[in-house]
DNA sequence: TCATGACTAACTGTT
DNA sequence: TTAGTCATGA
């Protein structure tokens, strides 16, 4: 019966049990479908779960296979990770044999260019300026090559290549003396260790003898290396893939893992799933004709039964925010008039910074959406700063940590300060937090600056004293202890009240994790959660929201209609990847990727002018719009007729503009004939025209200025309409609180739901225990004043440690204690 | 020796 | 737009 529903093809990938298989699978074909089933027939057929193990690259699509197999097989547990998770989890077993301690810290992006550039600062390399990015790109690529610091160092290439041969052991060492590892770290540490101890590699190949990995096409050498060292002994590989996807060449993604797969393993099974279930004729058709001019690929031929479908709808719009706009007024309309709702829709892009339009309109319109963010929370200052303490206090050698937080909030310990300890700690080969421990015996440290320095040392000691508390708790001394958050409540600025909140989230955050986690919690389990998710962990299918993301974390989805915007030259492709024929053909696939994943509708749209860092520039046609079959779409300039009033408009900035753009007192074909647009104008985009023309004065002297001649009727009632939608969908959404980010600088869409609920409840009694946040003062009848320094547990176990005036630390169980928020809660 | 404010250069994608 | 650097004043 789990079979019933699968078709032949599909079958015969799910009843392949013993052996390799490799699963060709075109867009839409049912890739993952046939994996979770994978997952349940195995299970049925007797294998034991903890047997299983499933690797995915993002979060989300782990997620999404966990989902879909509990569905299955409810209970059953089987191992659904990502790469990256899959190797700190082995990691954390085996770290001495790579020279780390168990507690090893991971360190994101931005800790591991802070290290680089102490290195580099250090090393003092005869080369003035040598971009970090560059090396940092360099050594990555090296990494996930499995190219060893020393290893590298044996053989410089280029000129870059010489400096990174300087730099890669330096990095390398610094990194391991703080115990810490970088996202590429983990695959290599794993990779290497497989190889450098049989005997492990055999227990885990026997551990894990049935693997499944997804998106195979996107394996580097490093997640290969690992695959093969754990499918020798029990070969029993299932592989899924499409090189027509392959979007993660940038990061040492190797075509030839999948290419060559029959070539490793001989004995291969292959099935080919090339039906399409998703995507209307007319979607694949366009979709086709793009893939097919890259030459580099295996034909393949995608068929689909759907139905034909609407065209596939290419836009034309003056500016990138018509162009939101626009997408804003077709999802309420659709959204109003029944036909779909908000979780229907998604925009993809490029990249992230395109997003911010798009935020902006559906803001205004009231709709509520989600962004899949690479890690934004996660890399907001506060909470990395607050974090920092943690991972600090969990891992004392973590000198990134250190210097993040040493000074944070100020306590006078500057930079020359930090550079002495340093000094004393390379001497004596110390972490900087022993160094600064020693404080007060470094010569030329001033007496001031030694006990700012022992005063912060004995902070992270208070801290450290809780450490094994619950991870809430030690987040909320961390708060109280640092003075971090008297820093931010002191402090009347905006910003600093959304960190405030920001923080809250985390405690939240926190919080939950408590609640999972009631034995196995250890700070060290949930730092390292933290720092593997980016925030597509906040991405819930089940909630009825619009979503926004870049195309190549649109990978693996599906939605019913899709939105593709900035469909411009430089953009996609983009400009760095238009040199080289290899990158162009992987741009190529991206929007490949990106068209696939609609079901029903599909529109790519460009803008003709586009804010590019902070100014307005002038954008030209994707050169992929042109490979387009038209007679497949409806052509649109969504234009209306308008004109420019000349000197009053903004979009004559920009030196190289000037010549072409105005001579036809609008935007005829002149400027922006490309021969990939039809002139053919169909008011689409009529009530975002007037909508933007009511509101014209808005945004003052920087917006140009639109008089807009063909659509002059009933705007007022066109706008009726429009809130009328928003409305609805706020209504239609009610259940589940809209996520409506207030503003740029809020906390982010997807978790803003998650917020803990500070202004509810005036005191009546019993106080219910959310009221209680972490740094409220609160009082109690007999110890009088005092503030809660942390928080723990969840509903009437919720526990609080506060902080009173005159009789020090206690610790309460909020429900059962008479403790009040002291004075009254505004808000 | 630090903190603060002005200035400048950079900005792909994901773990 | 923003993070990071630099110069200046306390």
């Amino acid at each position: 019966m789990l079979l019933e529903s699968l078709t032949p093809a599909q079958r015969e990938a799910v009843t392949h049990v013993d052996g390799p298989v490799l699963i060709l699978a075109g867009p839409g074909s049912g890739k993952t479908r046939v994996v979770t089933h994978r997952v349940a027939y195995l299970v049925e057929q007797g294998v034991a779960p903890g047997q299983i193990l499933a690797l995915t690259f993002t979060n989300k699509a782990a997620e999404e296979m966990s989902a879909r197999v509990a569905r299955l097989l409810p209970g059953a547990s089987v191992w659904m990770s990502t790469f990256h998770r899959f190797a700190a989890r082995l990691l954390r077993d085996y770290a001495p044999l790579v020279g780390l301690d168990e507690n090893f810290t991971i360190y994101d992006a931005q800790d591991s260019r802070h290290v680089l550039k102490r290195v580099l600062d250090e090393l003092d390399l005869d080369t003035p300026h040598v971009a970090p990015e560059r090396v940092a790109a360099a050594i990555s690529r090296a990494k996930n090559d499995l190219v060893t610091a020393e290893e590298y160092a044996a053989r410089p290439g280029n000129p870059t290549g010489r400096i990174v041969a300087k730099v890669y052991p330096a990095y390398q060492r610094r990194l391991l003396s703080s115990s810490a590892v970088d996202f590429d770290d983990l695959l290599l540490h794993v990779a290497q260790l497989l190889r450098n101890h049989p005997e492990i590699r055999q227990t885990l190949d026997a551990r894990y003898r049935y693997i499944m990995v997804d998106e195979y096409q996107d394996t580097n050498r490093a997640q290969y290396v690992i695959l093969r060292a754990l499918s020798h002994d029990y070969p029993n590989l299932a592989a899924t893939g499409d090189p027509d996807q392959s979007i993660y060449g940038w990061r040492g993604a190797d075509l030839n893992n999948i290419l060559e797969f029959e070539v490793d393993f001989p004995e291969v099974h292959i099935v080919r799933l090339e039906r399409n279930y998703r995507s209307t004729k007319r979607i694949l058709r366009v979709a086709d004709a793009l893939i097919v001019n890259n030459v580099r690929r295996k034909h393949k031929d995608l068929y689909t039964q759907n139905d034909e479908g609407a065209p596939v709808r290419m836009v034309a719009y003056r500016t990138h925010k018509e162009e939101a706009e626009s997408i804003a007024a077709q999802i309420v309309h659709q959204v109003q008039s029944g036909r779909r709702r908000p979780r229907d829709f998604a925009v993809f892009y490029r990249i992230n910074a395109l997003s911010r339009a798009l935020e902006d309109a559906f803001h205004e319109q009231g709709i509520p959406y989600q962004i899949v963010h690479g890690q934004e929370f996660y890399q907001r200052k506060e909470i990395k700063d607050v974090l920092a303490y943690a991972q600090l206090v969990n891992n004392p050698r973590d000198d990134v940590a250190l210097e993040r937080i040493i000074n944070m909030p100020t306590r006078g310990i500057g930079k020359k300060t930090v550079d002495r300890l340093s000094d004393h700690a390379g001497r004596h080969g110390l972490p900087l937090l022993e160094a600064a421990r020693q404080a007060g015996m470094i010569e030329g440290l001033s007496s001031r600056a030694a006990v700012s320095v022992a005063r912060f040392v004995a902070t992270i000691d208070r801290i450290g004293e809780v450490a094994h508390d619950a991870v809430e708790a030690v987040l909320g001394t961390v708060l109280s202890e640092s003075g971090y958050r008297e820093m931010l409540t002191d402090s009347q600025t905006e910003e600093d009240q959304n960190r405030l909140a920001n923080i809250e989230e985390l405690l939240t955050a926190a919080r939950e994790f408590d609640t999972q986690h009631p034995d196995d919690g250890t700070l060290e389990s949930f730092l390292e959660q933290v720092c593997l998710v980016n925030e597509t962990d906040d991405w819930e299918v089940e909630t009825d929201k619009v979503t926004l993301m870049t195309m190549h974390a649109a990978k693996g989805l599906e939605f019913p209609v899709v939105y593709i915007i900035a469909t411009e030259e430089g953009i996609i492709p983009h400009e760095r990847s238009q040199k080289d024929p290899l990158q162009l053909e992987e741009e190529r696939r991206l929007l490949f990727v990106a068209m696939t994943r609609s079901a029903h509708e599909l529109q790519l749209s460009r803008a003709v002018y586009r804010n590019f860092r902070g100014q307005r520039r002038r954008a030209i046609a994707s050169s992929f719009l042109m490979e387009l079959p038209r007679q497949e779409m409806e052509i649109v300039e969504a234009f209306f007729g308008t004109t420019w009033e000349s000197g009053t408009d903004d979009y004559r900035r920009g030196d190289d503009d000037r010549s072409d753009q105005f001579g036809d007192g609008g935007f005829g074909d002149a400027s922006i004939d490309d021969g990939a647009f039809d002139v053919d104008q169909t008011p689409l985009n009529e009530r975002t025209a007037r909508q933007r023309g009511g509101a014209g004065g808005r945004s003052g002297g920087r917006t140009a200025n639109v008089s807009s001649t063909a659509s002059t009727t009933s705007s007022a009632d066109d706008r009726a309409r429009i809130t009328t939608a928003a409305a609805l969908v706020d209504a239609a959404n009610e259940e589940d609180p809209p996520a409506l980010p207030s503003d740029k600088s809020r906390t982010t869409a997807g978790t803003a739901g998650r917020t803990a609920g500070t202004r509810a409840t005036p005191a009546i009694k019993p106080v219910p225990t959310e009221v209680f946040v972490q740094g409220m003062a609160v009082v109690h009848p007999e110890h009088g004043l005092g503030k809660i320094v942390a928080l723990s547990g969840e509903g009437d176990r919720r526990k609080a440690t506060v902080a009173f005036v005159t009789a020090g630390e206690r610790k309460f169980v909020l429900a059962k204690s008479p403790l009040r928020p002291a004075g009254e809660q505004r808000h």
